[in-house]
Order: structure tokens, then C-alpha cells, then sequence
DNA sequence: CTTTATCCGACCATATTGATCGGAGATCAT
DNA sequence: ATGATCTCCGATCAATATGGTCGGATAAAG
């Protein structure tokens, strides 16, 4: 249950890479084309390439375009949440239908719904959890380059 | 993103509603059949009784065959969890595919997966949420039966 | 024993997701 | 300046999952 799709999961890979990347040691401020997250990762490149696009509409990233272009952080990794990342994909969060519902739309439960409240309540409990965990906060789990004394502590395996 | 599906909805509806029967004031300890909460929130009937099936089968709610037959609860609304619910109907909880991965399944993205440490510490702390409300605290919200004074506090309409 | 209401399995339609294809626009090299 | 290359971008197709439906089997009440 509560699974996330495909291509958020694919979205989430990039970033984190481009951060690591864009931020790391060794080439910063490197842009970095699709074919190399496709290829690094094994992700179907043309799918890869949607979910950049998109991405890059929601102000998550800047497009580069031309030979020798890519993609690059829109803002710092401290700045971007999983949240957004999230929600640029997949749309805003929202356990059921009635959570963000639109005019005209109706709920045939609605009238004597029970569970509208303490839903809400959890769908907030999760956003708030969400937005307050950013791209940067993503980039300890597996380091590809920063290296860790042995007594690193907050961290774990 | 992140939506439940129409049949947990259900679910959480019509167990709600079978407590609220149960230890409510007007009728305690009756049974409740399918019939009578698909009326109530306009949900479709053979679509429900399957779903009470499989709340049957895991344990959640007990069945009683034959006329006047129908629901109880097989434990108290108190021992009953949100994820305890939400799982029976859609399965353990997991982010991503590599939440609960089976003997000879392969993650493609596994070998340089990068955000697997952090998604799964998102998906842990889900859980916790998810399985430290019950379907107690989920009574308060709307209440059929419970008269309140004018003065009533905590609880928002 | 008949009736009634539930349980239970298999089945179909639709919506969402995963994945793919071809073209448009921009940059670099000549 | 012009062509070639590389990227972005929009529309399109297939697979899967979900929502919803239908029939019979089973067990209890009258």
C-alpha cells in the first residue's frame, strides 16, 4: 500500500545524482544529460527523459539545451523537499479523492462520511513529514564520495 | 499522490461504522450486514461484501452466516490499527517495490541505488503513524450518536 | 425442509501507469 | 553562415492495477 510510482522513484534517483554530482568534489557544477543517469541506473532513457521534463516545467531543475547540455539544480539541495518532488510528479498529496476536490466534482459518501477527519489528520501528519525532509537530508544515506570518520554518528546501515 | 484505494476506503468507512454500532448507546452488540452500510454511505454493494471478506479473513472483523447474520468486530476498536487495516486490504505498507522484495525478485536500479537507505526511513516512520492510531481514535471525529454540549471542545467540524 | 442472507470465487470494464516513438529547437563545429 | 548533432518536448501505444459485477455454494433461521 501507499506505493509510490515508478517514475517518482526514477525522479528521486536523478536528483539525488545530479546534487551528488553538481555538489560533489570531484566535477562541480558539472551539468549532467539524461543518458548518463539512464545508463548509470538502468532506467528506460525516454521515461527518464519525461520525468526530467517534467521536472524541469516545475522549477526543480534547469534545462540545458544543445550538445554539451543537461541539466542542473534549480535551487541549493537544501531547498528542495521530497515533497516537491514528489508532487511535481505525481501531483499534490492526497489519501483520498475528497482531499483536494474540485467544484462540480461530488463525493457519494460525503453526506455521511465518518472518516473525512482523522484522514485528513494522518495526510497531514505524512506532508509535513515529507516537506520537512529535503534533497540534501537524502545524500548522507549512500555516500558516493564524502568520506566518513568511524565514528560517525546519526547515520545508520 | 500516495492515494488509498476505493476499497480501504470502504474498509475504514464500514469499520467505523460497525463499531460505532457496537459500543454505541442505541443498539450495543448488534450485528451489522452488508446491506445496511452500503445503503448508509452509498457504496456498491457486492464491491463491500468483498471487501468485508477480506477484513473477515485477516482477522479484523468476524462473520456470522445466515439470516440476522453479519459483522462484529473480533477485537476491540481499541486493538485495531489503521495499518492493520489498510494492509489487510492492500498489502504491507511499501514505498517502492524493493520495500519487501521476494527471493529471485531483481531491482534493476538496485546495484547503484541511492535512495533506498533514505525512502525506507520515510516508509518506517509511515508505519508508526499509521500503526499508533486505531479505529478508537478515529471515532471522534464524527460522531452519529454521542450528543454534545455547546460547549464542546476538541473536536473540529 | 424451505427460505433467506451471507460467503466465496471467477469474471469484465475502466483508469492509471509504464514505456515508446517521431519531431522541434538550440548549440557547437566547420 | 550553415550543417550536423544533441538535447528537449509533445503525442501516442501497451501493460498493469483497480473498481466494479455476476453467478453459484453454504449455512443458519423459521
Amino acid at each position: 500500500m501507499l506505493k509510490i510510482s515508478k517514475k517518482a522513484d526514477y525522479a528521486l534517483m536523478a536528483l539525488q545524482h545530479i546534487a551528488s554530482v553538481q555538489f560533489g568534489d570531484i566535477t562541480p557544477g558539472r551539468v549532467v544529460n539524461t543518458k548518463e543517469i539512464a545508463e548509470e541506473y538502468n532506467i528506460p532513457l525516454e521515461l527518464l527523459a519525461k520525468v526530467l521534463q517534467i521536472l524541469s516545467k516545475n522549477g526543480m531543475i534547469e534545462s540545458h539545451n544543445g550538445p554539451k547540455g543537461g541539466y542542473l539544480l534549480a535551487r541549493s539541495a537544501r531547498q528542495i523537499t521530497i515533497a516537491q518532488i514528489l508532487g511535481s510528479i505525481e501531483g499534490p498529496l492526497g489519501l483520498t479523492d475528497c482531499s483536494h476536490e474540485k467544484e462540480g466534482e461530488f463525493c457519494m459518501q460525503r453526506e455521511h462520511c465518518n472518516i473525512r477527519t482523522p484522514l485528513l489528520k494522518i495526510q497531514d501528519s505524512i506532508y509535513q513529514l515529507l516537506n520537512n525532509m529535503t534533497l540534501e537530508d537524502m545524500m548522507g544515506g549512500t555516500p558516493l564520495i564524502t568520506i566518513q570518520s568511524s565514528t560517525a554518528q546519526g547515520v545508520e546501515r
